[in-house]
Parts: structure tokens; C-alpha cells; sequence
DNA sequence: TTAATACATTGCAATAATACGATTAATAAA
DNA sequence: TTTATTAATCGTATTATTGCAATGTATTAA
């Protein structure tokens, strides 16, 4: 039928697929990066640097925004982005212990 | 036009946007938790404890398999799947180090 | 006030993803 | 061989995502 049944999976596990999947996107792979770098945020300059157009960056922030990966306020014209500080400890701590629990290879198939 | 533009980004930003879209679904985390726990490989009893149909069940490992998340082999009757650990670790020190490239607010929006 | 700049929103078209019933393929048990 | 079991695949309906032109909104500069 299209439409995830999201009421037959934990709270954990709706929330950490609903980060990923905020994540799971080039473009926003890119933003993020793009962030990461010049510590200080940005704006308009994303427009310039991907190859999409203004309505489209607009439109992946936004997705950001909304997971709460990113916060954005507004400067003067521009409006700038940067890290939510919580979510990004919150995502990095859960990612950790999810990926670490694996205990090798204890030959199964 | 509904079609992603990989070929103005990376690899690197479109082979990780790939792997975060095969885990980025409730159900498919609930599968890697799943055969994280029982470090043994499952098949069949994924389609008890989820509430998803045989063949939806079907679709989510393949998209975990076909992503490099997950190997299968045959065993006898029943398919036995587990962690693909080339790829595992791959993504483990790739969102490490994208997680902790993030050197906490610097006091910026 | 008027014009310019920077983003956000809206509306549209095209493609992708989700879920499942029905069917098929392959192995195991009788 | 026949039957049962397990899982993959196909077809289909429904919903979500992607991308952009056009438009709207708010702030700054003239």
C-alpha cells in the first residue's frame, strides 16, 4: 500500500531511521559536509558551490531543519545554518553503539 | 523531475547516501538489529516477529543485501543471512569520522 | 517608497519506495 | 514422485521523494 507501518516499530527505531534517512541524500550528505568545514554556517553559498537550484537547497535544508540535524537562524538577508548540537551527539552516540555491537564474523554463512 | 543527480556529487557522498538509504527504514533496522542480537544468521523468523508480509520482508533484505549490507547463503530450505563485515566496517569508520569531524559549537547561530 | 537581495513556498511532473497477494522456484520430507 | 516448506519474484495500488519554475515574503539599500 505505499505507507510505512511505522506503529509496529519501536520509538528507537522509527527515530533513528527517520535521521538516516534525513541524511540519506547526496546533495544533503554534501550541506553537511559543507557545514562541517567552515565551522561558521552558511547560506545562499550552497546554491553556488551544488549544482542545484535555489528552490531545491531550500527545499534539503528544510528536510534537515525539520529532522533537527540543522538549525538555521535568520542574518539579516541571509539565513544561516549550522549543526544542532544535540541531535548530531545524540545520532553520533546511537551510530556508535549500533555499529560496535557487531562482534565479528563468528562464521555463520 | 523526481531523479537524484549523482553525477554532480561524489562518489564518496553517493556511495554513503546509498548505504544510509538501505538502513534508513524501521523495518530494516529492526532486521540488522536483529541478526546483530542473534549473532547466528536468520531467515524466515524475521517475517513472525515483525508484522510484515513474507514477500515485504523479501524486498527489505534484498535492498540490504543488494546495498553490501548483508550477505545470504542458502541453507538447505531456508536462506541464512548475516552481517557483511567488509562493509560494516567501512561504514562504521566512515560515520565516525564524519560524526567526529564536528568540533562542537563555535558559538555561531 | 522603491528596488534589490536572499530564502521560503507552492504547484507540477517524473521517478522511487512501501506493502501485499499471487505466483514461481527450489529443496526437504513422505 | 508427490507434497510441504521456504523464500524470491511479479504485478499492482498507494504514497513519498526529487527537482525546478514561478511566486511569495521579508529585509536591506537607494
Amino acid at each position: 500500500m505505499g505507507l510505512t507501518k511505522s506503529e509496529i516499530f519501536t520509538d528507537e527505531q522509527n527515530q533513528l531511521s527517520q535521521l538516516l534517512k534525513a541524511m540519506a541524500h547526496p546533495a544533503r550528505i554534501a550541506i553537511l559536509q559543507r557545514i562541517l568545514i567552515s565551522n561558521t554556517c552558511i547560506c545562499g553559498d550552497l546554491v553556488e558551490e551544488l549544482g542545484l537550484a535555489q528552490a531545491t537547497i531550500s527545499q534539503h535544508l528544510k528536510e534537515l531543519k525539520t529532522a533537527g540535524i540543522i538549525q538555521g537562524t535568520i542574518e539579516g538577508v541571509s539565513v544561516c545554518y549550522c549543526i544542532n548540537p544535540v541531535t548530531w551527539k545524540m545520532m553520533e552516540h546511537q551510530l556508535g553503539a549500533f555499529f560496535s555491537s557487531y562482534k565479528g564474523e563468528v562464521k555463520c554463512c
